[in-house]
DNA sequence: TTTTCTGCAAATTCTTTGCATCTGT
DNA sequence: ACAGATGCAAAGAATTTGCAGAAAA
């Protein structure tokens, strides 16, 4: 069973919600698939698999996930008009931030003691509580860098 | 004549564009009404000035300023479902990050010497170039911690 | 057996586009 | 005059919703 399912079933345990098949499918996928999925396609993927789901399960399945805080909905696309569809990034196993390659696009995932040290430094000066941090980065990776010229 | 105007009008005359009547207002209305507004809070405070403008008109600018850097276009309300509508961010005077209150949806914007380092060292050891960066904090403003009790 | 979930189709929401007309320059 | 911008209405993409039937607990 994939961490994600075992996760989430605890979960639903807690509120009294039921794993079904297109839940467990859903949740596999995530877990398996790894990376920053729009709804899309997680759907192409699990339709694969179960050609009755439906999209508005996938979209369900997400909104719950999100609000159980197991997965982050994102807009890693950078520029106006390709971040309109959500990415769906699981929160695991720790806090992270992005790197997007304005070039090809490539996500690079990494953890960052600068942030937390901006974390504590907002909260004291403005006597604030910070749960979440959320950093992205853009920029050229190296591969689009010597393209470029 | 406005900070915003004035910017737009020599970038629209490097590049052939015109200013027109529309534009004036829009860029106006941005740079009066501080925050990070929606298309379509701009368009209803616009509308009130002008109602023969098109939400259309609003769309168009918003997304040639965002091209031309001097908005950013970000998704700053927490959670899904509400992180659908764009919000537009007059990219001055300086790179700057957010706080949002999850309890009240209050934005603060702030600098970080941190967010600098972090740059800075992920693109040392990446070997890559970094552009930008964004960086939203969650969390709870003053009184909403008090009002959570 | 009783909720909760799913599939379906229709509805919403936000945003873009095509095109005739109008307007800065 | 002419390239570029606007308004309008219609199209589009992504996501949500209402509801009747299906399936976990």
């Amino acid at each position: 069973m994939s961490r994600l399912v075992a996760q989430a079933s605890g979960i639903l345990r807690q509120c009294g919600g039921r794993m079904t098949t297109q839940r467990r499918l859903i949740l596999g996928t995530l877990d398996e698939m790894g990376g920053h999925p729009t709804a899309e396609q997680i759907y192409r993927i699990v339709r694969a698999q179960d050609p009755s789901i439906n999209p508005s399960t996938v979209y369900r399945t997400l909104g719950w996930l999100a609000e159980a805080g197991l997965v982050d909905a994102r807009h890693l696309a950078p520029g106006r008009s390709s971040g309109r569809r959500e990415q769906f990034d699981p929160s695991f196993p720790a806090e992270h931030h992005h790197f997007v390659c304005t070039g090809c696009g490539k996500v690079v995932e990494f953890a960052s003691p600068h942030i937390e040290r901006a974390k504590q430094e907002f909260s004291h000066t403005q006597g604030v509580t910070v749960e979440r941090a959320s950093l992205t980065l853009y920029g050229l990776c190296a591969a689009c860098e010597i393209a470029k010229e």
